[in-house]
DNA sequence: AATTAAAACAACCGCCTAGCG
DNA sequence: CCGCTAGGCGGTTGTTTTAAT
């Protein structure tokens, strides 16, 4: 576990951070020969100066062939919304209705993407609340009660999710109508060229 | 062109739980 | 039943990239 009295981080043989093109190949390689077995196991056996739980995580977010990455469709981001507004921050299970979609990257989405846009629209909110000529506060959009339908039967309230949040929505770019986006611009953060290196998950599968 | 700020993404950390001996 | 371990999950942080000035 994690409770790490051994392989703890001042252990030299661990290494820790971005993950090399060739530790990469090592995981696939081992993987694709033996199988997903226990991950800690699999780090040795492979070779890999990496915890199990670094090689799993490596694996399930990146290396698996079917992990789709890249532009999230206005189709997912609707799909997310909803799934959020039903479990809050569920995200593997939220994950488990995205083929494809890892955990990881729903939520890194919900966090830049969509959260930024609740705020703003709490922000405004305030302020249309603290500015006594504007009294449209209290009207509630469809968007407010399909988001937060089931809210109150669910888990405990997230700290990251108030259906308060999203009323004021419309006034978002990022959803321009009154409902949950049906199109929402994809961003430029296509093309993930994280990848300083010059080689693409292609051109490991290639391999 | 250089610098800074913001956004996006990858990876780690720590807690929780299920399974096993 | 109890303790231990591995795996899973959500939160958070660090790094890189992109946009703005």
């Amino acid at each position: 576990m994690d409770k790490r009295p051994c392989n703890s981080s001042e252990d030299p043989e661990v290494r820790k951070g971005p993950w090399t093109m060739e530790e990469d190949m090592i995981l696939i390689n081992y993987i694709a020969n033996h199988g997903e077995g226990v991950w800690n196991s699999l780090a040795k056996a492979a070779g890999l100066k990496r915890t199990g739980k670094s090689c799993r995580l490596r694996w399930l977010n990146y290396l698996r062939p079917d992990v789709r990455r890249g532009n999230i469709t206005s189709e997912e981001q609707l799909l997310i919304m909803e799934l959020h507004a039903k479990w809050g921050n569920r995200w593997s299970k939220i994950a488990k209705h995205l083929p494809g979609r890892t955990d990881n990257e729903i939520k890194n989405f919900w966090r830049t993407r969509i959260q930024k846009h609740i705020k703003q629209a709490e922000n405004f909110q305030q302020q249309s609340t603290s500015d006594p000529t504007n009294d449209n506060h209290h009207h509630h959009q469809a968007s407010t009660s399909q988001m937060s339908t089931n809210m109150s039967q669910h888990e405990p309230m997230e700290t990251t999710y108030s259906p308060s949040s999203y009323q004021g929505t419309t006034l978002d770019p990022i959803f321009p109508t009154h409902q949950f986006p049906t199109l929402i611009p994809d961003q430029p953060s296509c093309c993930p060229t994280n990848d300083n290196t010059d080689w693409s998950m292609e051109d490991i599968w290639s391999m």
